[in-house]
RNA sequence: GCCGAGAUAGCACAGUAGGUAGUGCAGCCGAUUCGUAAUCGGCAGGUCGGGGGUUCAAAUCCCCUUCUCGGCUCCA
């Protein structure tokens, strides 16, 4: 997006979106001057402020301003400029590769002898910042391929030679920022002066090129800002998604744990995760009962001969656990759950009017997942897949499909997800099945995902080799994404298994495998549910519901009357009559984010009412156990 | 797996001229019976992740190892 800008005495109004002809070469300067102006796009190219004398009214031109996203990449990667130049400075012998800016900052990978800590990231600001003060300007020069190379050659910038002797272009550009000189297809900001707010923010090393063959570099992640205000409000949003990472808050409200003697990425459920995890499943096998599928129980372990059949033991052997030995036959632990769903669907002859056949389980799967990736909750070595498979026929597939999209979204709704990124993955250049059989399955994905009004990018050549799929990403309260739902068309284990239905032309026929998780896995979805409510789970997930506290001793009967109403009510409830003050007793329960606190005192054991504090603090109006009763089993039933 | 940083009581953390461990909360005991986010006092709790080495002496220095954290790569 960019903005044209109309200035009225010193301030700068903006009036129209998009680009403009016709300016004046007074208004053109002024603009150009403006500090709410980044670059500018004439005839649709992007260029640099400074690179632009005079202007001819004739070409249309476009001004980005800060308020735009191309304008924040823009700085940022200003920033990043200035941050290779400061490490420059400081150590002598870095050697440049990559610095690009993100959609939440930049970074710079290099290459040196010294390494850094994060101490050494004060010192580097330091010199990012004199750098700033010296306000000096970003100069765009051009070479010819050749003579940059030999330039950074003469510079020793071995990086930027190898970047070099991959670009096709005859000519390139650098910039020179106050003698920093690197390799830079621009635009860059006119002048160091501009950057106002920057941020570096952590160390981590990184592949050149991202190929762990390569060497490993030292990577700086940094972020910048136009304003002093939007970096504290980042560094904020950075705080506040610490203090709602699940690892912690399952340690506050104790809901799981991984321990060292157990294993890495293998998760213990303590009963308050476990009683969240099993409302969570009952609610899931409900709604798979009402929405056809059928719910199945399959081995946690099975011939290695299956594996060999199904095709994982070729494709699929990197994730997988060494195989043991059973009376002398190989066994291998489950990554999949398909092969055994398929195999209930061969244990019997299926006519082409069971189909579509819809099983479901909660499968859980063990994946050799590589040390440094395991992360709490999020990234596990064992976890249960809400797995489902759906075998129909070809002119079933696009009704499936649809239906599938319904229930994710009924399903995902449910538990406060109403954001969803969504890509449809399309064939790769390895893959199994017809060209025909593709193009079918890719159009009826892409054919449901426009009947449902969702909008969805392509995701081109990154479908499975057996087969396209539609990846659902939810968007959290932070607004972030996470990939939990699949739904992926199978043309391989059909044929791998050769399962088949029996036609009403009498005849064998291969039918349409799908696989699809909407949640994914429990624990990745525990873990986002975690982060999404900050431990602040919605009444019907709660693991306490309400919780009774008493004021005296002299209540305990009242108390305990009241506890054992709701408990006969199916409410998980519980009682705290210790012989603490109230204030106390509240403050407790509040850090436990139990949603309801029944308070009783000697008013309510009198009156027979009880007074009930809600999690955010607000007292409701005294009722009685029953009509509190009803109020939490309507709540409950409703999901709210 | 790779780069870097870590691991001290249930939890959060102190503890660098190397001289056999502390604080707060939680726990237990006692007193207090007190109306909306911490009442007071006492007690107990650790072979300082594990193994090896240097030293008269190691939480502290060195090596190995396991795990955790931030990334890279990969993925539900």
């Amino acid at each position: 997006m960019s903005i044209f800008l109309y200035y009225q005495e010193a301030n700068i109004n903006i009036i129209q979106e998009g680009a403009v002809k016709g300016l004046s070469p007074q208004d053109f300067q002024r603009l150009i001057n403006s500090p709410e102006v980044i670059a500018i796009k004439v005839d649709g190219q992007l260029k640099d402020l400074s690179e632009i004398t005079e202007i001819n009214p004739e070409v249309p031109v476009e001004f980005i301003t800060i308020n735009s996203k191309e304008a924040l990449h823009i700085y940022r990667h200003s920033a990043s400029h200035i941050l290779a130049h400061a490490v420059k400075e400081l150590y002598k012998d870095a050697n440049f590769a990559i610095g690009p800016s993100t959609d939440e900052g930049f970074y710079y990978d290099i290459d040196m002898s010294h390494t850094l800590s994060p101490e050494d990231l004060v010192q580097i600001e330091k010199k990012m910042t004199e750098i700033i003060k010296s306000n000096s300007p970003f100069v765009k020069k051009k070479l010819r391929r050749k003579d940059a190379i030999e330039f950074f050659k003469a510079r020793q910038e071995p990086y930027k030679v190898e970047l070099l002797q991959e670009i096709n272009d005859d000519e390139v550009t650098i910039y020179d920022e106050n003698g920093f000189i690197d390799l830079c297809r621009g635009p860059h900001i006119s002048k160091t002066g501009r950057i106002k707010a920057f941020k570096l923010l952590s160390i981590a090393g990184a592949y050149w090129r991202g190929d762990e063959k390569n060497k490993m570099l030292q990577r700086i992640y940094g972020t910048a800002f136009f304003t002093k205000e939007e970096l504290k409000a980042y560094l904020d949003y950075l705080e506040e998604v610490k203090r709602r990472d699940h690892r912690k808050i399952a340690k506050e409200l104790d809901l799981f744990s991984i321990n060292d003697d157990i294993g890495p990425g293998l998760i213990l459920w303590h009963p308050a995760g476990a009683i969240i995890r099993k409302t969570i499943e009952d609610f899931w096998r409900e709604e798979h009962i009402k929405a056809d599928y059928q719910i199945l129980y399959t081995p946690h372990i099975a011939r290695l001969n299956l594996w060999q059949t199904s095709g994982h033991l070729d494709f699929y052997k990197d994730n997988m656990y060494s195989p043991m030995d059973i009376d002398d036959i190989s066994y291998e632990i489950k990554p999949m759950n398909c092969p055994f769903h398929i195999s209930i669907y061969k244990s019997s002859l299926k006519s082409y009017r069971q189909l579509p056949i819809r099983y479901a389980e909660l499968g859980t799967v063990y994946r050799y997942e590589r040390s440094g990736v395991l992360h709490g909750l999020m990234r596990v070595r064992g976890f249960t897949q809400d797995d489902a498979h759906i075998f129909c026929r070809e002119d079933q597939l696009e009704q499936e499909i649809l239906k599938i999209l319904d229930f994710t979204i009924f399903i995902l709704k449910t538990f406060g997800f109403s954001s969803y990124n969504i890509y449809l993955s399309t064939r790769p250049e390895k893959y199994v099945g017809s060209l025909e059989n593709w193009q079918k399955a890719t159009s009826a994905l892409s054919k449901a995902l426009d009947l449902k009004g969702l909008q969805y990018e392509i995701d081109q050549g990154e479908g499975v080799f057996y087969g396209p799929k539609i990846d659902i990403k939810i968007k959290d309260s932070l607004n972030r994404s996470w990939q939990c739902s699949t739904i992926q068309v199978d043309f391989n284990l059909p044929e791998r298994f050769d399962i088949t239905y029996r036609g009403s032309d009498g005849k064998s026929h291969r039918p349409i495998m799908i696989h699809r998780a909407l949640m994914g896995s429990l624990e990745r979805f525990f873990g986002v549910l975690t982060e999404h409510y900050a431990g602040a789970f919605p009444l019907w997930l709660s693991p306490v519901q309400a919780i009774v506290l008493t004021i005296s001793e002299k209540v305990n009967d009242f108390a305990m009357e009241i506890t054992n109403h709701l408990k006969q009510k199916n409410i998980r409830i519980e009682l705290n009559n210790e012989n603490e003050k109230i204030g106390f007793k509240i403050r407790e329960a509040t850090l436990r984010k139990i949603p309801y606190l029944v308070i009783i005192g000697e008013k309510e054991a009198n009156d027979k009412v009880i007074t009930i504090r809600i999690r955010n603090g607000n007292n409701m109006p005294p009722m009685t156990v029953e009509d509190f009763a009803n109020l939490l089993t309507k709540q409950i039933i409703n999901k709210e």
